[in-house]
DNA sequence: CGGAAACGTTAACAAAAGATAATTAATCAG
DNA sequence: CTGATTAATTATCTTTTGTTAACGTTTCCG
């Protein structure tokens, strides 16, 4: 059960994708769930199913995968966006990958089960279609524009785009988990970084020498 | 206007996503049309705003970007699949790739146009919400796996990937669009092979040896 | 508060990738 | 068929990245 403060919450988010009459509105709202997650504990985890779609009103969560004993970050998200196993959440199948948060995080889920029914209630299926359809656009292009970057772009220049572009990801999120995300070491990205600011220092230095 | 055999093939490719009953397909099949792309010339070009989406029939088609006047690929497609720049399509915003046939292509294609309209058809608007959004989510398991594969992999763990699960690729698209597609250069990826080859090459030598 | 763990930086070396160019192989068009 | 492009390989050199390890710093937790 969830709050009318955090249902307008996530209601306003939504219109993003889909607008909801107050009528559909009075027939989604009562499936969605309130799920609280202390810090490190699991929204997901590889080897399960994933079955449900989070929206996070507080917190951070970040998604890894486990390689060779060691975690491999792949994601973040932050308050107002979605959060998922997307391919295990649409395919049923075994998620590879861990979803996890790093603060205490509080979530709106909606799960797949109640996804299923609304689907096929004919108050609302036509707009869960849509609502599906908007989400899984939206997040297409997401992908394009990274898979673009990973194709066209060295790391140097993803590391500077993400500087310019999604500086709050920076701010928050430690450093090897950044370079992992840009599909990099974490001593290769601090080095990408100082030779960043390199041209900065040689700046001061002469302007300091006599 | 197509004729029914090819029709049929796209519904039949269509049941992937979404089943159509007869008196839908009598709506949706008069919107598709034929288009015939001599090799080398455009689906698509950069800077113009994707109006289709294509499903070839026959041909193989690449998807390419220019950048600093040299191409770099980033995408294949081959008979049985859809073709689009998505994200412009989707976002109606101006491509940055081009879309090229490698071939002789024959495509079904239909329009940005033709999807609002049918958007809008009451008779059909559900059917085509829902083909929508099965048609996205499995590109975003598509570009899902295609993010992790960058983010996990070494390009030499990525071209060995593609060799055992994309051998048709391999064979039917030149090496340089596969070093793209990769996120290397065409160089990289001669050596790359040839670093695999070397084995066994050396076990034959083995065997030879006296 | 203090020891342990986690982070970021730096160094040293090995491995791989990019850039360029030369050579060979394959393909295409006339 | 053949000359001309285009593609793939190989070589050389430079740059970057990966790997491992050391070091100082910060953060965390008992």
């Amino acid at each position: 059960m969830i709050s009318e403060i955090q249902g307008n919450i996530y209601r306003k988010f939504l219109e993003k994708f889909v607008s909801f009459t107050d009528e559909e509105w009075a027939i989604f709202l009562p499936v969605l769930e309130l799920k609280k997650l202390k810090k490190k504990s699991f929204f997901m985890e590889a080897g399960k199913v994933c079955q449900e779609v989070g929206f996070i009103l507080q917190g951070t969560v970040r998604c890894y995968y486990v390689k060779d004993g060691t975690e491999v970050t792949t994601y973040f998200s932050f308050e107002n966006e979605l959060i998922s196993s997307y391919k295990s959440f649409l395919t049923e199948t075994p998620s590879i990958t861990y979803v996890e948060a790093m603060e205490n995080t509080e979530l709106i889920v909606f799960s797949k089960k109640s996804l299923q029914l609304l689907l096929e209630d004919s108050r609302i299926k036509y707009k869960m279609e849509r609502f599906g359809r908007t989400v899984a656009e939206y997040y297409l292009c997401c992908y394009d524009d990274r898979v673009f970057s990973f194709v066209t772009q060295t790391p140097e220049q993803r590391y500077l785009e993400l500087l310019s572009s999604r500086s709050d990801i920076l701010a928050r999120i430690p450093q090897h988990y950044i370079a992992n995300y840009l599909g990099i070491t974490p001593v290769s990205l601090s080095r990408i970084r100082s030779r960043i600011m390199k041209p900065h220092i040689s700046l001061l230095e002469t302007l300091q020498s006599p």
